[in-house]
DNA sequence: TTAAAATAGGATAAAATTATCCGAATTAAA
DNA sequence: TTTAATTCGGATAATTTTATCCTATTTTAA
């Protein structure tokens, strides 16, 4: 038996977004963290998430050292103000959640797809949820047990 | 300048869906409409359409008729019972719209993703808009003018 | 009966996404 | 100063999604 499901992100944004909740939750804890520990903790390619690690370095989502005892951090007086918009940002571009559901070029109030007003809701939800979603709260989650990486 | 936009549906299931409302709303003026046709007004490339259409076909969504004067149509007394997730299944296969956020192989209440929470009422959203949107309504709106298909 | 207009479906190609590999550069400790 | 542990980044490969092409089959009308 098997299913198919409906991805809300690529797989580059959830690898992206694990990513930065086990680096906010390790940068509490005062540790800096590989490529290779990440990579193990949230289940995901080693070198894929080499790459999109690249991306939020880039972005100023998180800061890497290189070398030895190197690896990936993010300041603990940032992490409350990261927004998983910003990762999902960096990741696919400046993203625009409210992008119409059925790809026209223009859909607003004035022309709308077919969809348009039934999908509003969601999209804002959606929206709303990325842009007031912050890594502090995620990886605190992590940290007391709540919620989890992998599996 | 551009723009990069997050899509809910695959291009496969915006080109299903509209083709769907078009052909429904062609339905109801008892016209049969061929592969061309639909192509041109849902602005979609002709071949991979038909290949979804063939989808649709097979998942009794829609109707075709081979030959001359032949095309596709849906039986009009069915039009306000074909639900959008009846389109999004025959297209993506048997989707769980509540799928995990993050990929999560096990992804519930009692083993959360991060996210799992905050998704959860745009996942019961959108699973709900999509079990509860029929082509009906749809159809009607792009016959009064007040959606559009394309553009 | 033939010709034209359609859908069906197999084969293939192009593009995008996901994934891997490897050498270069950097850093800290021994 | 050397070595080991790292990130960085370019090149490439594999997979999935999107797209095209072509032939076979069906159907209707002339």
């Amino acid at each position: 038996m098997w299913q198919i499901v409906i991805y809300m992100f690529s797989k580059a944004c959830e690898y992206g977004i694990k990513a930065s909740i086990f680096i906010a939750f390790s940068s509490y804890n005062g540790t800096r963290v590989s490529l290779k520990a990440i990579a193990k903790e949230i289940n995901s390619p080693e070198a894929f998430t080499a790459k999109i690690l690249q991306d939020l370095v880039r972005h100023d989502v998180v800061s890497s050292t290189k070398g030895a005892y190197g690896g990936f951090e993010i300041e603990k007086t940032l992490i409350s103000s990261i927004k998983l918009s910003h990762i999902v940002n960096a990741i696919d571009g400046d993203a625009i959640y409210s992008g119409c559901g059925l790809g026209l070029h223009i859909c607003d109030e004035d022309h709308p797809c077919p969809v348009h007003h039934k999908f509003k809701s969601v999209r804002e939800e959606l929206k709303d949820m990325l842009e007031n979603t912050n890594l502090e709260e995620l990886a605190l989650n992590i940290k007391s047990g709540a919620s989890f990486l992998k599996v």
